[in-house]
RNA sequence: GUGGCUAUAGCACAGUGGUUAGUGCAUCGGUCUGUGGCACCGAUGACGAGGGUUCGAAUCCCUCUAGCCACCCCA
């Protein structure tokens, strides 16, 4: 408890600032999950980040590790029992039911965007509040909402620059996961020594669990294991041939991962990853989805089909700098107001202005004196046109105009400025999508 | 939640018990109150925190904190 440092405020484990720098690959993924969720028809939802906390108990599921150790949740002024949420689908599904939107044409589709909270041991491309769009097409059941879900979610990170591969599996409906269990747990019951106390565990609490194990031992024993897919009904294993079809209509290159469960109580029938082609062999989930056709009348409302995916922001981005993903362009200035003096400072502000009014993009260094200074500024911002307006200018009631990639200056009437720029601009504008092969950077 | 590794300016690094902790980039200023990219000069700014060993600690030891890696899990 010293007396400077101890009192620097700073990140909270887990947090993270995203700086202006970071800016561009954000808005990116934001725009174009935006963008997508219109061309497709699904409408933006927000949902608030505190809900009850039952909400989460009763949708992710008991046993699993985000209610049973990952949730920030605490009792609040009211008494009340809180949680920042987790995950996105609850709180859209209780959006949905709590206001009626089953009164819309089905399926009722929404896109979200926002911010989630769990409390995980932090690590690269995982914090405790992370970012997730999802995707949510309810009151449907068809093979169809599924095969474009998956569409969508593949698109888009195609988009963004990515190459995933779709890992597909069907885990049926809840009659056939419980013979599926059954068979699972006998197979591994002659096994049992082999098998660590953890697998053990998960094996009694959620045995669907164990097929994704990472250790070696286990990934050996399930390879012979029996799978889900010889234990769905009829409907179900129609349903998931139905999906593959589309797959295959679309040409949507898939893998059938017959060790694919998720972490969430809720799914049924189709459920699917997206994974990045790490280069040591190893996997990374940029995210997932499926059926959740009994979340709706779980949590209060109709029984109501439902599909969804979500995808993670940070993990996306981690991989789309190390793929050095081209981003569209900035939107920077393209002119630059140098004053020299007091008189032309109070001008130059109010020039700025102007123009900024025009829909010219103007920067400026109004608290900088020297032209030099505001040279280098305007060189850094890397502007087209740099606006000098200095003593002799004021005089003559003009202002010079310098074109910044050739230094040709040329002197212009004061009161003709913000025309004479928009034109210009817009002139080079035009020249630059004539010729310009390639939109860098 | 478990185990391991790491922690030096905004960033990338050097410094392995001994003056005032260096370098590059970045930032600000000067050479140059009327002109950017170059050059030169200068300035700002750091040993994660606390304790211990020692004449002396960025360096060795302990604790805490944070990050990273592998688990766990997931996005």
């Amino acid at each position: 408890m010293t007396e400077k440092k101890d009192k620097t405020i700073h990140l909270v484990r887990g947090m993270k600032d995203i700086l202006p720098a970071d800016q561009p690959w954000w808005d990116f993924v934001r725009s174009r999950g935006r963008d997508l969720a219109k061309s497709y028809g699904y409408d933006r939802i927000d949902t608030p980040m505190l809900e009850q906390t039952n909400l989460f108990i009763r949708s992710v599921g008991k046993g699993t590790d985000i209610v049973e150790k990952e949730m920030f949740s605490f009792i609040d002024q009211g008494n009340e029992n809180v949680t920042l949420r987790p995950e996105a689908t609850a709180g859209i599904v209780r959006a949905y039911i709590e206001h009626g939107l089953v009164n819309q044409p089905k399926p009722v589709k929404l896109f979200w965007l926002g911010p989630l909270f769990r409390h995980d041991r932090p690590q690269a491309g995982r914090y405790r509040q992370f970012w997730q769009l999802d995707y949510e097409a309810l009151g449907d059941d068809h093979p169809a909402v599924d095969a474009e879900l998956i569409m969508i979610a593949y698109g888009l990170l195609k988009e963004l620059g990515l190459s995933p591969t779709v890992q597909i599996n069907s885990i049926g409906d809840e009659d056939d996961r419980e013979r599926y269990k059954k068979a699972l747990v006998e197979y591994f019951r002659p096994r049992r020594n082999q098998l660590s106390e953890e697998v053990k565990k998960r094996l009694q609490k959620n045995p669907l669990r164990v097929l994704d194990s990472k250790e070696e031992a286990v990934r050996i024993l399930v390879q012979d294991a029996p799978q889900i897919v010889d234990y769905l009904s009829e409907t179900a294993n129609k349903h998931f041939v139905k999906v593959l079809e589309h797959l295959d209509e679309l040409e949507i290159p898939y893998v059938l991962n017959p060790r694919l469960v998720r972490g969430l109580d809720y799914y049924n029938r189709t459920v699917f990853e997206l994974w990045s082609q790490d280069d040591e062999g190893g996997q990374l989930a940029f995210g997932g989805g499926g059926r959740y056709d009994s979340l709706v009348e779980q949590l209060g409302g109709q029984p109501t089909p439902a599909a969804g995916f979500a995808i993670g922001f940070e993990r996306l981005i981690m991989k789309m700098r190390e793929a050095n993903v081209p981003l569209p362009p900035a939107h920077t200035p393209n002119i630059f107001v140098a004053q020299l003096g007091e008189a032309s400072r109070k001008k130059c502000l109010k020039l700025f202005e102007e123009l900024r009014r025009a829909g010219v993009y103007a920067a400026h260094a109004l608290s900088k004196d020297g032209i030099k200074q505001q040279m280098e500024a305007a060189n850094r911002l890397k502007v087209k046109y740099t606006l000098i307006f200095g003593q002799k200018e004021m005089l003559d009631n003009t202002i010079l105009l310098r074109d910044m990639d050739n230094g040709i200056q040329e002197t212009i009437p004061f009161e003709k400025v913000v025309p004479e720029v928009k034109k210009r601009l817009e002139r080079s504008a035009l020249k630059e999508n004539h010729s310009s092969t390639s939109p860098e950077v």
